[in-house]
DNA sequence: AGTCTCTTGTGAACTGATGCACAAGGTGTC
DNA sequence: GACACCTTGTGCATCAGTTCACAAGAGACT
């Protein structure tokens, strides 16, 4: 019923899976996708599809399904899809290089337009075609290209001043993978995925089988 | 009150950013900290902090705080830190080779000891001190290396049959950053960390303000 | 000892998310 | 048109997680 009202913040991070699983769903003979179908596509279950879709004001036919073009283009329109929204990656270690040359930014809208490095030798070359900058040229670089989105991948001791650079140059999203806390204003978004931290949450549980399985 | 009960989810994922907080902690003089400090270090509230440390029957002094040493200890206890899980990485992409790579891994008890590929020319090599194998080796790998944790970052084709080599071969515990579900068994844990999706959680919020800016 | 100050631990209310189960509303067939 | 069948949309109960607010306990100071 609700056309465009407040969408959950859970049902926001379903969303991109579901776009995800249609856009695997295509090869499918019929125009036509059930919630129960969908679940499967996205790995959830079928009544938190329904629901999920309700929020959007989507409707799908009962007794048939979803017209799987048109839940498509609703599912890009609210996740505004559309737009393109440029990246800038700050650090270029490791994973840094690997975030910059990611293929799927490209692809969904997210194109890496620059990158920031502190090492001399880094800076001014161009590294899979991303060009590398001076930490100081941030705020530049982005008013300069119209930078959406920072992504942060330097080391943790750095982490924190890039942020504040960041958010200096009016960019309200950030994306970390350093091992640290970011202190922010409100209005600004920060997604946070250290991956040391994911394993240790896999750790925990393996751990705790461990225990089990030898008591 | 429970020494070692049920410990809720939402408290593991936690728990390692307490850890990561107390190490950035111990430079302090003092070898008390309180859960207002660790609050800040880790980046939430101090309610849940306690409630937090609550579940794991860890106790603090009343009128003065926790034992950052032992509070350390216990953290780590609960999380199984003393244990190393070694790790192998399934594709060595761009993504695949910086994660082989990341110091944060095995700085914290998950060494990746092997990878594999299925590129004939990656084969045999040695990139950074990881062997890189046939994808068909992946059950000897994990027999021989005792491997814990399967990392995935193949193409999001591969991304099934590789889950399931990695479950054929005993492993239980899957992070994957392959744009697509895997299923699996249900003892099996994933954890699944598709970067784009983020990205596009951060894009709905943009494009949201975007809106109600022109409005 | 008594009092003051501080911080924990936790009961209880609240918020948000999940899942069930079923009526409502379509399609197709006879 | 009536009936059988199917799948949506949603009210409701449930569950997990968060936050509040405060009594209880510990130290410090006189």
């Amino acid at each position: 019923m609700a056309p465009l009202g407040r969408i959950p913040e859970a049902t926001v991070a379903r969303l991109p899976l579901y776009l995800r699983g249609l856009d695997a769903f295509s090869v499918g003979v019929t125009a036509t996708v059930s919630s129960d179908e969908l679940a499967d596509l996205a790995g959830v279950n079928a009544a938190k599809v329904r629901k999920d879709l309700s929020h959007l004001g989507t409707y799908g036919t009962r007794g048939v399904g979803y017209d799987a073009t048109f839940l498509r283009f609703q599912i890009s329109q609210a996740l505004g899809v559309a737009n393109v929204w440029p990246v800038v990656v700050c650090g270029m270690g490791n994973l840094g290089r690997a975030l910059a040359n990611h293929t799927g930014f490209t692809d969904r809208g997210f194109p890496v337009v620059a990158a920031t490095d502190s090492d001399p030798n880094k800076i001014g070359t161009i590294v899979d075609g991303v060009p590398v900058h001076a930490p100081g040229e941030l705020g530049d670089i982005v008013r300069r290209l119209d930078v959406a989105i920072g992504v942060i991948s330097t080391p943790a001791e750095a982490a924190q001043g890039t942020a504040d650079a960041l958010v200096a140059a009016g960019v309200t999203s950030i994306m970390s993978f350093a091992p640290t806390v970011l202190s922010a204003p409100n209005e600004v978004e920060i997604r946070s995925g250290d991956l040391a931290t994911e394993l240790q949450i896999l750790g925990f549980h393996l751990h705790r089988n461990r225990i089990a399985g030898d008591a």
